[in-house]
DNA sequence: CTAGGCACGTA
DNA sequence: CGTACGTGCCTAGG
């Protein structure tokens, strides 16, 4: 039988240090839950079970900041600041992971964690125990006797010190039943208790070494000479006060004995929850290889591992079959194989995995007529609930075997997106390791191309089947998340509605003046070559490479000694503006021509990655991103149709070449007008702000007019532009000094501007500050339909990073409103086409804009249904005005 | 061949 | 020292 070993933790204190210890910025879950005490808390614990083989174990909290000891001493600890609120949250936490491993702890009322760490210290010595006590509280050390030590922690390193009786007599020179005494002398300032003055521990030692204790310098006090004698004698109530607050209470009645303290079992599947949710993968590693708790052998290696295995039906013998009947009305996990390009896809097989573990592949090139008749039915009964990860690349895949896809009720990767926006992908392998504990085996996805020859067919079945169950078993874990975020809804009525809807916009592509386009790039070559033979010979004939920042460095700020612009990483900025700005001071003729061959080549460039990627069918199909904006937006990809030009005439030129397709009459755009600041009307409920949209044509100049206290008619044009730059500048977090950069103006005259206008509208300015304000509390932003995105930086110690993060807390929610509203008018514009039987179909959405093209003998009834459905897509404070217009290209549709 | 920086198009 | 994106080129690293 080994000897019994007590080990009693002061949870606050320890996990105190952690939080010091360790940058807050490195430990952060995703939903922007500070880690960093937790994480310290628990390597120390490891740590400490590790190097002690304690067989008891126990840890002891404050439970408030009140106590007997501020009711004898109201200033007790008194100059403590606030807690931290990064630091707060985590003691539940670490709580909880006491409760996973098997760790009582105790939270007492009336009196501090030490008192109770000193009764069961007490009760542990009585019962014959050896006793560590690891605390960061120096008056832990009164407990300290042959049988027990205090492990009190050193400076900067994990390290902890044993205070034995002799290592306290040969730091202090002092035992430690003098200690407190001690204490009581030099007072304590972390607890807000003064102590003699003028005497610290070396006088306070050798007093307590001649008179033995405190009531003995107290009889004695007359004796002391000296300024220390006279402090002493003036000082004596507070000494004895101080000793009668560091005085541990070593009886204090607990809910438990020691003897009740033996370290549990660890609690599987908490354990894995709890660690999921800390994100705490290596640590998970560390707990279950520590050799201190029982973890079953050959148990599973996590709680989702603890799923049932997988069974794999054969299709040969009506395995599919089987399974189908076997699961009826079951929501089943689906895995496409297959691809996707230009809006055009193609399946090779299908992976059906339920809850239970069973699934099957449908090998398509291969199955019996049977199976995949079979299998097409139940893809397409709406009545068969089906969870995919991407069910819009699974849609078009199938819809390249003519097979439709109903009963689409959960999507793994928009549920991810929806709970954590700011993630950078969304992989499958990589929910399953992160929410299920365990990573897809590393067949890559470039098994599905060409590595797959290496694979046996056995493989790419088991790959598929592998997938479907994962996907099976994210559906419960991430709505369960989702339900947390309030953002089930957001799933089922918003994104997954309007991925249907994206897989036929990109399957229809957009039409394409396929010469047009090729004669505007010939011509647009053409000027570029010009500008360039003019560049170089105001160079004097040197052949610089325009497009390489560095050598235009190069040139410009060394050769020909301009003055410095905009400092970048790698040196001086040689942008736009700044070319603009030495063009205005020097005058030099290469400026001209490099901006002019600037403009011209980057379209060209646009043009030619256009012409690149129209499909066989003359259109240009783009990928509309689902889950890449992390305000809610959608993006387009390959080519990205978001940023077709149109600011400028030869931009609007390559707007023209996308054009009406044949059998239909017109393109048609619908956009939203001044849809963010209407949002911004409506959150904010700025009176004023309000009634400009209600009252006034023309919403800038209605705005200036009030700002600067003139009549609308005298308001030029200069000062609407200021008023609208503002405007649009404060749902970016727009500072003084940008706004002044911005507007050309002086930084005063800025800031006098921006103090007009919160004059004016103050609610846009309350709102403003409370977006921030009540994001800091919440930890994240939300828009009106509840989507949220977590800023953990909001309470970042980093400035930069905490700037950045209010500016985004200021836009998140107009941004992502307005991505909500135009989601909603998709769903409902596709929606009441559809009623209407019309032919007419959306082609693109812009953010604010929708493409839609135009059936003959349609155009009057889309126009209005455009208008109507988008108006009403929400009700808010303002009107959502809606302009549409027509015409046999994008640009002749523009209005 | 890839990753980062720069520049620039859109809302 | 204003948000959200995607893409092309150049350059430096492997």
């Amino acid at each position: 039988m080994t000897e019994p070993v007590l080990l009693l933790i002061d949870g606050h204190s320890l996990a105190f240090r952690a939080f010091y210890a360790m940058r807050p910025d490195g430990f952060m879950t995703q939903s922007g839950q500070h880690t960093n005490a937790v994480f310290g808390f628990t390597n120390a614990l490891i740590k400490l079970l590790q190097e002690h083989h304690p067989t008891h174990v126990a840890a002891a909290f404050d439970k408030s900041r009140h106590s007997f000891r501020t009711d004898i001493y109201p200033d007790y600890k008194g100059t403590r600041g606030a807690t931290p609120e990064e630091f707060k949250g985590q003691v539940p936490l670490i709580q909880e992971v006491l409760k996973v491993l098997g760790i009582r702890y105790f939270e007492e009322p009336e009196v501090e964690a030490d008192d109770v760490l000193a009764t069961l210290a007490t009760q542990g010595a009585a019962e014959g125990m050896t006793v560590l006590v690891a605390s960061g509280d120096r008056d832990t050390f009164q407990l300290v006797t042959d049988q027990v030590t205090v492990l009190y922690p050193k400076q900067g390193a994990g390290e902890m010190s044993l205070m034995t009786p002799e290592a306290i007599t040969a730091k202090y020179g002092v035992g430690p039943a003098q200690y407190p005494d001690l204490a009581a002398l030099v007072g304590e300032t972390s607890d807000n208790l003064p102590g003699v003055p003028g005497v610290g521990p070396k006088t306070a030692a050798k007093w307590l070494q001649l008179y033995g204790d405190l009531a003995g310098i107290e009889s004695h006090q007359a004796e002391i000479a000296g300024k220390a004698g006279q402090a002493l004698r003036e000082h004596f109530d507070q000494v004895n006060l101080n000793r009668r607050l560091n005085r541990l209470v070593p009886d204090v009645a607990l809910p438990a004995t020691v003897d009740q303290l033996t370290v549990g079992e660890l609690d599987r599947a908490g354990f894995e929850q709890l660690f999921d949710l800390l994100e705490f993968d290596r640590m998970r590693q560390r707990v279950l290889e520590a050799g201190i708790w029982q973890i079953p052998a050959g148990g599973p290696a996590s709680a989702a591992a603890a799923a049932p295995p997988l069974t794999r039906f054969d299709t040969q013998g009506g395995g599919l079959e089987r399974f189908l009947k076997g699961h009826q009305g079951q929501t089943i996990g689906v895995d496409i194989a297959g691809q996707v390009a230009k809006g055009q896809g193609d399946a090779w097989g299908v992976g059906l995995a339920a809850t239970d573990g069973q699934a099957v592949y449908v090998d398509l090139e291969a199955a019996q007529p049977a199976t995949d008749q079979a299998l097409q039915q139940w893809l397409e009964d709406a009545v068969q609930p089906k969870v995919l990860h991407d069910a819009k690349a699974g849609r078009h895949k199938l819809a390249g075997r003519g097979i439709g896809l109903q009963g689409v009720v959960f999507d793994t990767a928009l549920a991810a997106y929806l709970c954590y926006p700011d993630q950078r992908g969304y992989d499958l392998s990589d929910l399953s390791e992160r929410h299920l504990g365990q990573p897809l085996k590393a067949v890559s996805d470039a098994a599905q191309g060409e590595l797959e020859l290496d694979l046996e067919g056995d493989q790419v079945e088991q790959e598929g089947c592998a997938r479907a169950y994962a996907i099976g078993r994210l559906e419960p874990v991430l709505t369960r998340q989702l339900e947390d975020r309030h953002a089930a809804g957001l799933l089922t009525s918003l994104e997954l509605p309007v991925s249907r809807i994206l897989v036929g916009m990109e399957a229809a592509g957009i039409g394409v003046d396929t010469g047009r386009l090729e004669a505007l790039s010939a011509e647009l070559q053409a000027r570029a070559d010009a500008a360039q033979a003019e560049a170089f010979a105001a160079l004097g004939g040197d052949q610089v490479n325009l497009a390489s920042p560095k050598a235009l460095q190069e040139v410009l700020f060394e050769r020909l000694g301009m003055p410095k612009t905009r400092k970048l990483k790698t040196g001086y900025s040689t942008d736009a503006e700044s070319l603009a700005e030495l063009f205005a001071k020097t005058g030099h003729p290469f400026l001209a021509a490099l901006l002019a061959h600037r403009d011209v080549t980057k379209i060209r460039q646009m043009i030619d990655t256009l012409i690149g990627t129209i499909a066989d069918d003359g259109r240009i199909h783009t990928t509309f991103q689902q889950t890449v904006a992390a305000t809610g937006r959608l993006s387009s990809a390959e080519p990205n149709l978001q940023n077709i030009p149109v600011r400028t005439e030869t931009g609007r030129q390559v707007r023209a070449a996308f054009v009406v397709g044949p059998g239909f009459e017109a393109l048609m755009t619908a956009d939203y007008s001044q849809i963010e600041m209407r949002i911004m009307a409506h959150l904010s409920q700025d009176a004023g702000l309000i009634d400009a949209f209600r009252s006034g044509e023309d919403l800038h100049a209605t705005m200036a007019a009030r700002v600067f206290g003139v009549p609308a008619a005298r308001v030029t044009p200069e000062l609407r532009g200021r008023v609208k730059a503002m405007s649009y500048g404060l749902a970016y977090g727009l500072s003084a000094f940008g706004l002044s950069r911005q507007l050309g103006i002086g930084p005063r005259e800025a800031e006098s501007l921006m103090a007009d206008y919160f004059e004016r509208f103050g609610g846009v300015k309350a709102y403003l500050e409370s977006v921030v304000a009540k994001a800091r509390i919440d930890g994240y932003t939300q828009t009106i339909m509840g989507r949220r995105r977590y800023l953990p930086d909001l309470t970042s110690d980093n400035r930069m990073r905490r700037e950045m993060a209010e500016r985004m807390a200021l836009n998140a929610p107009i941004q992502g409103s307005a991505a909500d509203i135009i989601k909603v008018a998709m769903i409902q514009v596709d929606a009441a086409l559809t009623a209407a039987g019309a032919k007419s179909r959306l082609l693109l959405q812009v953010h604010d804009e929708l493409v839609v093209e135009v059936a003959p003998g349609e155009h009057a009834a889309v126009a209005e249904l455009l208008r109507r459905e988008m108006s009403a897509a929400v009700e808010l404070s303002v009107p959502l005005e809606v302009s549409v217009g027509s015409g046999p290209s994008w640009l002749a549709a523009a209005h």
